[in-house]
DNA sequence: ATATAATCGAGACGGTACGTCAAGTCTTGTT
DNA sequence: AACAAGACTTGACGTACCGTCTCGATTATAT
């Protein structure tokens, strides 16, 4: 993308005053928190942050745009998560950040009220795609594609079907409502993805074994026991 | 919901009119049709139905509840899906008659729209969960006590979470459009959380064991043939 | 100008509340006033009536069509003179009425104003014309004519020109300003627009003298000096 | 408007580049002509010309100064008239010349934008009066006053006032459009404020006597010849 | 040559008003 | 009582022009 402009290099102009673009962005993410995507308009962000409508307009071109924005200034984009190597270690630790992002800040809601924006808004869909998701899917699909150069996941399978299977939940969750974000959610979601749901001794007693030597399962879930019935809902 | 007023069974004044109830449904469903949910609203479907809009005032407590019945008379709500008992072919069909829903009807889309409209709305949402989700949910939950019950499905899970771990990835990719709902999908969300994504033993003699002393073996992936990274999107 | 309507007479819906429309009115004539036309606006009626824009814009086209409905509430649109006739005197009655009407009170140059705006409302102007200016002009035309036909003024003059002649300076002087409004203005311009400008001396010297015992020439009109004849032409 | 600095023979700095002037007058003529006073905007003579916004700001102390000076590049500000000695072709040639320039020309409308601007807009006032109006009005004086001093006009009068009887009625023609401008109006205002519109005693011996018992002749209006009805409007 | 000073284009910015849309609430008369 | 028609307020939308304000680039005279 060359700029076509005679001179790119000169600036010509009245520089734009950051302190502007600063207090409409704070003034995004203040009223987003104060008043969640519902309550959120730019006359209000323009209130708020004393800059005028004309400008708003001129340097974003959208509402959704605006908030994606100010919803940035209350999340920091930050994913700096240290690999172990272990994949169920590494997946547990990336989705409890988010999971507890979702659960004990106000982004959660706001982050839901965005997608639902995104539904009449298509570039603030594409936009949330781009600067909220995919960079935390890529963590993911690292540390899957690591585990499968590894040989500890099978290599046939796209790790972002196996990412979505995490994350979907949670954000299923955060959309409808229908079951909490509990704090165990991100281990048993990763567990269960990773050990896959059938029985081992239903195998041995309902079909020919296929194979009756195999010791190796799920390294280091041995003891699942305990009920996660908390996650049940009204 | 009884009716609560003190003479129930004493009806006065003009009944009401059955014909004007089923047109604003019509209207409410048509103009979700055309204009999806942003171009929905209580004017329009007062125009298109010929009813006024304190009729629809009166009826419907908001225009999410609106386009909700608005949206059922455009999906019958029917879930007859006869099971086998096998518990990966019955998720199977149940999940891809909502994958068909969703792919190749506009109800895809609309229901995405009420999703978002949802994040405004909690009364909306709270009738998305009674009257969309759950229904549907409970054919699954069936299914997966069932296979619990029957020794296949491992006893210690949550039916609910394997439901999301399913259903979550398809309802993500509807609202956020990361991946396409391809046709294969749903074989591949049933058949991955069912057996999981860990290396079996059984690849052992294909690669280095990590650990050697346990049974289970989850027979049944060896044919995973076809390839389902088709799910990459842009 | 038939009423198109199915039932014309039935009158349906919430009538229009009165009260609103005087207060719109109201606040438009205190906003002339205030403000002059320059500082005239819709948002600004509709703060001061406590109307809503939608309101006001649903009933008046425009604003001038506003602004000029608002001036009507500040002149009574009477224009009650007993005529006497005598053309000069009740041509002198009449026109003396304006001017003091634009002397004393605000409303010459709101008027002014409204003529101004009228420059780039085509709608506006034509309702000025209509509402304000033909109204007082019948008048005039009404004593004009009637002195036509009692054979004190010249029958083959267009009563509209004359009329023209005399009110024309005054809002001349109105919209540019170049000279005062006097009080005598009207005696004066009704005055030399009968009798003329010419000399009747001049006549004598250089014309077979009609009359001669002239002190004074133009107070009465009994024997005016004859046109030039060089003024008549096809 | 001599200039009061220190020191004003001593320039220092860029001296003022007469092309932006003139780009700009160009530009502000232009826009006249092509979207009138009402579609002329400084931002519009600002993209037209080429020139900055507060280049001409800081030449052109409002909008209608700028306008008015656009004018003044699309009207030659010419009044060159031969004078004869008679009054009344001087007149008629004079205001016909005006009439001519209103009628055949657009600067008709636009003159007649700028004084409709010019009621929010004192100094635009003040310098249509200035360089517009008085001008023209020296020659119409000087003619009067000379006819005065000849002993054709009555020496009692106004020259102002006689001009304004002649003018007056082509502005307010101009301004309100309840006549037209016809071609034949500069003779018959002329003419009628010459002679006067009173009903001449020498009539009488001129025309045979329908009635005898009267002072004035022409009981109804015979022979009207060409009726000057058509100077009515709709 | 090198300040000093003015001109000028580009463009950012706050402000006021524009005219429109839909949400809800209300007030009629009619069924 | 149910209903249609429609009046009304509220709040936000996105746009236009105003007038002011930085910038950097240019172009002259004065030291």
């Amino acid at each position: 993308m060359a700029d076509m402009r005679a001179n790119p290099d000169v600036k010509r102009g009245r520089p734009r005053q950051l302190s502007v673009r600063d207090a409409v962005l704070a003034g995004a993410g203040q009223l987003l928190l104060q008043a969640g995507t519902k309550g959120f308009s730019i006359e209000g962000v323009a209130r708020l942050s004393g800059a005028s409508k004309v400008t708003i307009y001129k340097w974003w071109p959208s509402k959704g745009a605006l908030a994606l924005d100010g919803f940035y200034t209350l999340v920091s984009p930050s994913i700096d998560t240290t690999l172990t190597g272990d994949v169920e270690q590494d997946l547990v630790t990336q989705v409890s950040a988010v999971l507890a992002l979702f659960r004990d800040t106000a982004i959660g809601p706001i982050l839901a009220g965005l997608i639902g924006e995104a539904q009449r808004d298509p570039e603030l869909a594409a936009a949330i795609r781009e600067r909220w998701l995919e960079p935390r899917r890529q963590c993911g699909v690292a540390i899957v594609e690591a585990a499968q150069a590894a040989g500890h996941v099978r290599p046939d399978l796209d790790p972002t079907m196996i990412l979505d299977q995490i994350y979907g939940p949670i954000y299923l969750r955060l959309l409808v409502g229908h079951a909490p974000l509990t704090d165990d959610l991100a281990a048993a979601l990763v567990r269960t993805i990773l050990s896959g749901v059938l029985c081992r001794a239903s195998d041995a007693s309902e079909r020919p074994a296929r194979s009756t030597h195999h010791e190796h399962n799920w390294t280091r879930r041995d003891e699942l026991a305990k009920a996660p019935s908390a996650a049940r809902h009204s």
